[in-house]
RNA sequence: GUGAGUUUAGCUCAGUUGGUUAGAGCGUCGGAUUGUGGUUCCGAAGGUCGUGGGUUCGACCCCCACACCUCACCCCA
């Protein structure tokens, strides 16, 4: 054999099966969407690479893939930057173009360029995929699907009680059993403010965010290491040590917080949605948890995240409130809120947890053996009764041995198979065959039809 | 970007100190069964052993480089 073709790492071919089953998911999201009155929109899968470059950091910065530009761009470019070999200008004057990197900075521009045909407050979803140059491994991949709906234009915490319901409505759709942790950026700011650091709130947040994983001591050298000071790192124990319930760690954060303005503002809207969602039911395990940070920088308000808790995998929704992430593209003051959910990721717990709906490895509902060029004939006007009918069918396209179609049928798992052959031709009926139960019944086109939508 | 492991048939994997012609299971195809699948039996096809170099009389096996995949870190859905 040849060498064999391959596709890039980090992206995957669908099987039938595959993309029907992701159709699932896809279909599932986009009806709760519509039902909280989301509209779809769709954006370019390269954007101007102005418009990527320097909103997810310098890392994201990194992961952003280039797309080289038309022509003869080499003629263009600095010859200097190539015998110094820096890689980065070179590449700011080779490339103009990026594929995206997420949803919601799009769709920021998106917002900004359109802004006068858009009526305020403005409720969009999106299901694309997007594109990040990162390592692949176990849940990533460098060609995802989001599935994001975000607010923009309104400050009303009723827009974040919504969405945790939207989430709460998705995963008891799929039968996910989820665990929803909520945090406000406000409150990491406070903290900050608390103990004298409030310039390294990142550096902060993004520590306590592993609190989790490595555990207080190693967080405490990931503090050090990053600057803040045995003082600093001293006041913070109290306020990683609350615990309690909800109420009780609401109150111990106002307390410990009460001398930061934005601290307080955190908690108030905290308090607020927690209560405000579980006012009205949910399903999921919906609680506060400080540590949680994420690490998109342009979150200002509450931040939203949710995990599998029967697969260990990473986030596979999250989401938060941007004050200002139009301000970069010249339209300040409007704020947003939104979540996304990681299709690809909620695939794979689906597949491990083995919850996709038999329906999706269906192929047809009927298939018509294939007998002789008179018997498909007949068996072609057959089949528009029951496609007419709604029942998915098909005929096997060759005239092959009965052994091979009956063994096609049954590997695509198809339900009925009919046969049309000398004595149904002559009878003016066909054979439908039940592939689950062997049993076969002589009927008509249309006794057919109520058999196969009875069932 | 950092670190570790892997790569032998379509898939999952064996392969002895380095010694003729590299094996198995599953899958595929054909037959037992010319109008009946999923079970059974018989048979067949299918491999420049990831790529390039080196050591050796001789390399799937040892050495070097590269690629790929996987996992973890960083970061993230």
């Amino acid at each position: 054999m040849a060498q064999k073709p391959s596709i890039p790492k980090g992206t995957r071919d669908f099987s039938p099966v595959e993309t029907a089953r992701r159709n699932y998911i896809f279909d599932t999201i986009r009806e709760v969407f519509r039902l909280y009155g989301f509209m779809p929109i769709e954006t370019p899968a390269m954007e101007n690479l102005s418009t990527l470059m320097g909103k997810y950091g310098e890392e994201g910065d990194k992961l952003l893939f280039k797309i080289l530009n038309s022509g003869d761009y080499l003629a263009k470019a600095d010859r200097a930057l190539i015998e110094a070999g820096d890689t980065g200008r070179l590449a700011a004057q080779l490339c103009e173009k990026g594929l995206r990197y997420d949803l919601t900075v799009p769709f920021a521009r998106y917002v900004v360029q359109h802004r006068n045909d858009l009526q305020f407050p403005f409720k969009r979803f999106q299901i694309q995929p997007v594109w990040r140059a990162d390592r692949p491994q176990k849940g990533r991949y460098r060609e995802f699907y989001q599935c994001d709906a975000d607010v923009v234009g309104s400050d009303s915490l009723l827009n974040e009680i919504e969405l945790l319901q939207l989430i709460d409505e998705v995963f008891s759709r799929l039968d996910i059993r989820i665990a929803i942790k909520v945090n406000n950026r406000k409150v990491l700011a406070g903290i900050a403010e608390i103990i004298g650091h409030p310039d390294k709130i990142i550096d902060i947040t993004v520590a306590i965010d592993k609190l989790d994983k490595i555990g207080i001591e190693n967080v405490n050298a990931e503090f050090a290491e990053r600057g803040l000071t045995a003082d600093a790192i001293e006041r913070l124990q109290p306020i990683l040590a609350i615990s309690g319930s909800t109420d009780d760690r609401l109150s111990a954060l106002s307390t410990l917080l009460v001398d930061s303005e934005v601290g307080m503002k955190g908690v108030e809207e905290l308090y607020t949605v927690l209560h405000g969602t579980r006012a009205l039911g949910l399903r999921a395990d919906l609680d506060l948890d400080v540590s949680l940070a994420r690490g998109l920088n342009y979150y200002t308000g509450t931040i939203i995240e949710v995990k599998a808790l029967d697969v260990v995998i990473g986030s596979i929704t999250g989401g938060g409130r941007y004050d200002n992430l139009t301000g970069v593209f010249g339209m300040p003051g409007i704020s947003g809120v939104g979540i996304s959910f990681g299709a690809d990721r909620i695939y794979d717990v689906l597949t491990a947890l083995d919850l996709f709906p038999e329906e999706t490895a269906k192929a047809t509902t009927v298939m018509f053996a294939n007998l002789g060029h008179d018997e498909a004939v007949v068996a072609m006007r057959s089949l528009k009764e029951m496609r007419a009918a709604g029942i998915a069918a098909e005929i096997y396209p060759d005239e092959a041995k009965m052994k091979k179609q009956m063994s096609w049928a049954d590997s695509r798992s198809i339900p009925y198979v009919a046969i049309i052959g000398e004595s149904e031709l002559a009878e003016g009926k066909l054979t439908l065959k039940n592939m689950a139960t062997g049993e076969q019944l002589l009927v008509d086109t249309t006794g057919a039809i109520n058999v196969i939508l009875n069932k």
